[in-house]
DNA sequence: GATGTTCAGTGACTAGTATCACAAAGTAGT
DNA sequence: ACTACTTTGTGATACTAGTCACTGAACATC
């Protein structure tokens, strides 16, 4: 068993050097999440980096009316950035995280990770690195957002959601129009636009993309 | 002159410890920059890590047709986060940022302020609380436009304002909408509005604010 | 103080999105 | 196959914000 996980987290993270890779299995805990389960709250103390091994998790924030919008998603491999930020003295979560499918998680004590900013070079590296496509993705999400119609926002996030999961997506117009904070109406509306150009086709509790750039 | 400037830095940045303060002066350039004048601008390269000493620079973003949208001020004493990010392999900048009134920046190039990560607690410290902040304010500016009407945004601009720049705030109706990506027109008829409450009064180029709170 | 320029105020119209109400289609359980 | 439930489609309506056209006020320059 604990053979099969190092060998897992090599495999996601084979930019980590094998003092490393040790320290993590030493030291950390791996969580097993189920579909739908929260992984992290607004307003949560944060006492450990989270590192994602497997399934696929979804970084959203939520206001006080419980609207939700997607800031991004998060893949295997990958590391939330707010984990990351809120070591030194423990700090609350300014997001939600869900899993969207089960998924696998590696909780590191966030002293550990800390040291380990001075101690490793892969993982000081890979820690800037995950602030910075962190950053760029929310710089993102914020330019559709502020500059671009709804119109173009769906497709921007079917086009996430194909680049994570694929081209068949399975969702309702309601999941879809949570996300985007709109209304499931209008989201049917512009889906079925986008059906009658050809660029998807659409089914109950699921959508097939075909080609999204030619919109 | 550098002893006036090395006072001043110390002053701005107090938690620094002494023998960084030393290679900050030793080896940093400190540039004035003139208010309009762009300081970092989207895809230039980035070199320097840039601290701000006085004045206040404007974080913004811009998209392809020239629009516009603040993210956040940078104050005395603060950082540019962006140009944290770019340090290993010379990434490019996703943001613009200008003067609001003359300033004077201290630049440090990105491969000291690298070194200095494992090297000085404080000055680890300080880049990893920077980043923070700015992801905070960057999510705060986030959900006023996810979430929020454009009348409550105003408010929300001007507040951030007032915390920046004080109550008397020396802007047209046209720059407050180009920041927040709106219309003349629009701006001016909240801004009746809002004097109708009695939260401002409004002259030409000038809006004074009694009490934004009871809004 | 006459003139040109920038800034602000206002009404009319339009486009995009949200909301409401209801119908139709698909799915699951029995 | 009947029922209950979920999802999707669609028209009518309302509201917010953007656009256009124009007016008047404040300021600067000469």
């Amino acid at each position: 068993m604990e053979i099969t996980q190092k060998e897992d987290i090599l495999n996601k993270f084979p930019q980590f050097e094998q003092p490393l890779l040790v320290e993590i299995m030493a030291h950390s805990t791996i969580r097993q999440v189920e579909e739908g389960e929260e992984v992290m709250r607004t307003g949560q103390y944060i006492r450990s980096t989270v590192l994602l091994l497997s399934g696929l998790l979804k970084v959203y924030r939520e206001d006080d009316e419980g609207n939700e919008f997607l800031m991004y998603y998060l893949e295997p491999g990958s590391a939330c950035a707010m984990s990351m930020m809120c070591t030194a003295r423990d700090e609350q979560s300014q997001i939600m995280a869900k899993a969207v499918t089960d998924a696998e998680v590696i909780l590191i004590p966030s002293h550990l990770s800390e040291q380990w900013l001075a101690k490793y070079k892969s993982w000081h590296n890979f820690v800037i690195a995950s602030y910075r496509q962190r950053f760029e993705e929310l710089l993102l999400t914020l330019d559709s957002i502020a500059f671009k119609g709804l119109d173009e926002r769906l497709v921007f996030y079917l086009k996430r959601h194909v680049k994570v999961s694929g081209k068949e997506i399975r969702l309702s117009h309601q999941q879809i129009a949570l996300e985007l904070n709109s209304s499931r109406e209008v989201i049917s509306r512009l889906l079925k636009k986008l059906e009658q150009t050809g660029a998807i086709s659409l089914q109950r509790n699921y959508i097939e993309v075909h080609d999204l750039e030619v919109v």
